[in-house]
DNA sequence: ACTCTCGGGACTTCCCGTTCAT
DNA sequence: ATGAACGGGAAGTCCCGAGAGT
């Protein structure tokens, strides 16, 4: 809320140092998260993500103890963007749609072209086994947190537990299907491979 | 062909050398697409890779072009054993179990913990779409064989297309739930993914 | 002049305070004079220079604008400095030994030894050229001011701009001469390039 | 001599990679010896060397153990490159006029004008007496060998020790001039100041 | 087949000038 | 006035892919 009007009025004029310095952190955290998604984590440089961000390499550990922490930071942050992208969609959509605009939101062509802007999950993949413990963990709350919103998009059976599990195998089989389609280079068959995850996440329901 | 004669007519050690060497280079293939899905393919280093072979360093590129060369080979290795393994665990189940075997065998904790002897793709995952032509081919050949393997073993419906694309949905939800279960670090919640999936993948079917 | 009546009608504090905030902004300068002459201005920093003036870091801004400011006002101080020891010894030396008592000073193993206490324009000699227009005008000015006090010493020809040129001359070999005595490691080779320096200069004229 | 050969042929391509990596190492020290002559040697860094040779940060400490180490070479280069130059120019002056071109070439506005092609002790100047040992004994022989240069071109008593001496304190002059008329900002007047400087020189010979 | 070298690049540590907050 | 912070930048260490020399 409050973060809005910051927002709203950031671009206006540099406020205070202070501010400076967090505006500056978190401008380090949306590029890299952005560079994590494109590139992976270990195929790309601090020195490149913080040219990408308008500043050099030599100040990035004022910021950040190391590339790890900034890592976790990148995927905390990315997380909260896609489920707030997520739920907005499903907000937006019309009464009982909403499982069906999350769903076609994450396994659209546009989401599997631009990885860069899309679900850390699935950029990231096989990547996140080898990361650090903190890392693994925010990614782990990332997914239950997608799980639940997926959840509570599904009707009447949402809010149990069964209806949380049966959440978890839909995200579960939309980052796979992300993942594959990502995998496939000729565009037609990724986009069939997608469309049958579709069918297949919204016909079960 | 012509390599016979120079067998028949040379001498004994030649005819070794040639043959260690063919052994040589599969015993890189093999431990690369071991460590390769361990640390994905930008994690460890030809180095390392030929030191679990047993080998030094220097020779590496008497066998191979270069690290790509190396990492597609082994990719086709890979995949070709994954496919290998779950038909004949298929082959060896009761009448009419094929799938369920394949999808036990896949969304085990087993296959969960042990990255490095399962499925490349489910240990690769998001590094796939950011390696050369070729490796992204012999990974589509993959995918696609697996598909095949899953339809067979669908009952009735398997042949056709229709069928096809079914178990296309099947397999990108059994790599997608392998890699969402490595990325959680708690094992029963991991065990509870793999189930779920279980259950999903069998139940539909 | 309102800075007068402030003082008058103000406290004895605030006077004081005034007085004190001018001998400190001349420590500073008087510090930064010999730190400067001793590592070069871009070898130490003003956190070091401060500490050796006894102060901290964080005052510096309230005195200068920037370190380039401070590097033209120690240039300036440590030129009127070197003048006016020069000027002293050529007025204490017997009638005519004016010329005399400027050269050996300058030429001197103790000024060689002692770099932070002599001429900045030896001790900083190439790196002025790559200083900042304002400081380079005050070294103008300081080498200037040599010449024209060496050439008030040079006899009768000392007023005329024929004298002033050779004047000219004298200092830039006895600057030279300085940086290079500084160059050679051996004392007594160093010893020896002075000496003949001083005998070119003092039997020429 | 066979130098010649292969400096001649050198342009054509890479010939083996042993004597690729000292055609690689020749050049950082031609461009290091040029880059620290601009800029002075704590003016510029590794990278920016590195890159000006058209190479990068990382492979510099394959050639030298240290930046002092590369400063050490580069002054030998530069030293010796200038010796050469002002050799080959007495060499091809008219009988007797050695000196003359000598004096002129060093005392030119070509040659203050373009400190990092010109005279690696009067571009570094004050610096040299914060260098380590090694860089200082290096430039002491080049100023040496210089003074040997001059005194051969300095008619009949050229040879015995007290022409060395006074060759040592013409080089000291020239030295001298060249660095103070870099520091006068006015052409016209660094002019006049190497003017002067070039009529003491050959005057009193 | 092994050893070693070479050039590229990443990460981290340290320092500097400048400014903020106290 | 003090101390901390912040952003820029350099130095140095380590590792990797590739290949030369033996």
């Amino acid at each position: 809320m409050e973060e809005r009007d910051a927002e709203c009025a950031g671009s206006t004029a540099l406020r205070r140092s202070r501010e400076d310095a967090a505006r500056t952190r978190e401008k380090i955290v949306r590029t890299a998260s952005r560079q994590f998604r494109k590139h992976g984590i270990g195929g790309i440089g601090i020195a490149d993500v913080m040219a990408k961000a308008g500043l050099t390499h030599g100040g990035f550990y004022k910021h950040f103890a190391s590339k790890q922490e900034l890592a976790a930071e990148a995927c905390r942050w990315a997380l909260a963007a896609t489920r707030q992208e997520l739920a907005a969609r499903a907000a937006a959509a019309p009464q009982g749609g909403g499982l069906r605009a999350i769903v076609e939101a994450y396994l659209s062509m546009e989401h599997r072209d631009n990885p860069e802007r899309g679900c850390i999950i699935a950029a990231l993949a096989g990547e996140i086994a080898r990361l650090d413990a903190t890392s693994r963990h925010v990614i782990g709350e990332g997914f239950e947190a997608l799980a639940v919103l997926v959840a509570g998009h599904r009707g009447a059976a949402g809010a149990d537990s069964v209806g949380l599990e049966r959440a978890r195998v839909s995200v579960t089989t939309m980052v796979g299907a992300l993942t594959i389609s990502r995998t496939i280079a000729d565009r037609d068959l990724a986009e069939k491979v997608l469309q049958s995850a579709r069918d297949a996440l919204l016909t079960e329901a």
